[in-house]
DNA sequence: CAGAACGATGTCATTCTTGATCATGGAAGC
DNA sequence: GCTTCCATGATCAAGAATGACATCGTTCTG
């Protein structure tokens, strides 16, 4: 599923276009985006939550010369799944 | 920031009521459940990935009791963030 | 179509993972 | 809008798994 799926989901559920439907999927990326970006957490029971955790991870690697790179700069953002979403993943494969 | 937020965010960017707001964030949530649990990939350029990953972690820890316990099924829900989320998250805390 | 982001690989360190419980807060009901 | 309900978070411990950098190929986006 890509971006354009969601679009095209929002479309189906409603009477809007396209484009409107394309702004409003946006709009709440953009709306995600700035909340991580203030470290705050984003938290949808039933779905998930996001979690900007700083990245103590200070070792890289680089694997075509085999030596370490020094690292401590950097975040990452957690995402953990919510009781709803660990109902789905029904076959294991 | 929680579900609601979101829901205010279509309110002010579009000229929607709140409960037409909140049934598209649900309608977009339902979305993205349903494509996980086809084990689907949902990849949203710029902002970050999710991707469908069989747990492999067969051992847990019962700290209370010392002892090991077995699990082997489950499935994980892994977000991989997109090069313009590691923009964010500027200061380290 | 063109451009740019995303994925995977490899090694090693770091983080995550499960599990149960208490407290807090999101979500829904009145 | 306020209150209640129930999911979520943190924790400890040990082991397993993932992440990160760099580059190329692929796919997504405009």
């Amino acid at each position: 599923m890509i971006k354009n799926d969601i679009v095209l989901a929002i479309e189906k559920k409603t009477d809007f276009s396209g484009a409107k439907s394309l702004e409003i999927v946006e709009a709440i990326l953009k709306e995600l985006k700035a909340a991580l970006a203030q470290n705050s957490k984003v938290e949808i029971r039933g779905f998930g939550s996001f979690k900007v955790v700083a990245k103590k991870t200070g070792y890289g690697r680089d694997i075509r010369r085999q030596k370490q790179i020094h690292i401590t700069q950097g975040k990452r953002i957690k995402f953990r799944c919510g009781q709803e979403l660990k109902s789905i993943a029904p076959k294991a494969d």
